[in-house]
DNA sequence: TGTAATTCTTGATCGAGATCAAGGATTGAC
DNA sequence: GTCAATCCTTGATCTCGATCAAGAATTACA
């Protein structure tokens, strides 16, 4: 709890009383073993969910592929965010790629909070803003023809990906097979 | 400024007194004819304007190659994002695709309202998390493998598109050359 | 309306990345 | 710590979409 509590009012910049508000709510731990799954496809995602430790792959089955879409890890926040925000089944399946610790708050209390705390609702609106331009820039990366442009653009972005993730994951999020991603790896 | 008045209180449900504030402000008109910008690249994005009539192309150059990264026409939202909400020199490009009309709020004019207004960064949150969906939806569209998806997808989503804008632009959009969108338009 | 510019289509060729395959290196589970 | 499973690498081949080209159709604008 330590770690979160810190990023609300450090990170984000969130007064005592409003990070004290989500707190008090944002108490559902959960475990994961390597493969476990955080959430299914055709399940509704009901929480948002903060990862402690451990990273996690968000996957998507696209033309009988299975297609990695994101990634999380330890203090950033995960969820199938279409389910979340529309409360509709996941289209998206979100799995375990080792060992992992998460909390969780659930959609109502989150949006009750979001509703009775303006600044909680003015610190998703600018998170919101900041996803929002990652999604800009992922979606630049994909768009980039050559896979080399593309790992290069990752590698500047999100070095620690590397370092956390195994490269057929990472393959897959470049929009590459791993044996693409491995030639292209070596000499620069 | 009929339009924009009636989509702010009946398709975003902002009451009176929000809607007559933000219209307020919202009155900085603008014409452009067929390959006008409305932002280049390197320039900051102050504005974000409301398309009355036309059709505008977002573009990003990437390898030296002109990308289409997105449409704007009538009764939505258009700016450079990412130099909007950063006050940063724009990467991206504007540009009318035919004879265009806009109205415009500046980043300040918009920024105060959302603070002194809190419905209206309520809205403001809720447009963000509906971008980030439509987000989403488009990275599964660029991961999609085969063309044919790709237009398929396309084609379900946003039909009206391949009524507004020029096939060269959708085949950019899409990640592919205008040929090939040609070859997979006839039969499906 | 007429004409020039642009866009769309169809064909032929080419090449980058996918696929298939197999050996070697890491990793993880007990 | 051991052994099995998983992952990474390298090579050979193939395939789909890009590229190049040229003619037809459409559109823009005076």
């Amino acid at each position: 709890m330590e770690a979160l509590s810190q990023y609300l009012k450090e990170q984000l910049q969130l007064p005592e009383v409003e990070a004290h508000a989500l707190l008090r709510y944002w108490q559902k731990p959960k475990s994961l073993k390597r493969n476990d799954f955080l959430t299914r496809q055709g399940q509704v995602e009901n929480h948002l969910y903060y990862i402690r430790q451990g990273t996690l792959g968000i996957f998507y089955d696209i033309e009988e592929n299975e297609q990695v879409v994101g990634f999380g890890y330890a203090d950033t926040l995960i969820c199938s965010f279409p389910s979340f925000i529309r409360n509709h089944p996941s289209d998206y399946y979100i799995q375990a790629l080792g060992a992992t610790e998460l909390i969780g708050i659930s959609r109502s209390d989150f949006y009750r909070l979001l509703d009775e705390y303006p600044r909680i609702e003015h610190l998703w609106r600018q998170m919101l803003e900041e996803a929002l331009l990652g999604r800009i820039e992922r979606e630049i990366d994909l768009l980039t023809i050559s896979p080399r442009e593309r790992i290069q653009r990752l590698l500047n972005r999100s070095p620690h990906i590397f370092q956390l993730i195994p490269n057929k994951y990472i393959a897959s999020y470049l929009r590459m097979t791993p044996e693409t991603l491995s030639r292209n790896m070596r000499q620069p």
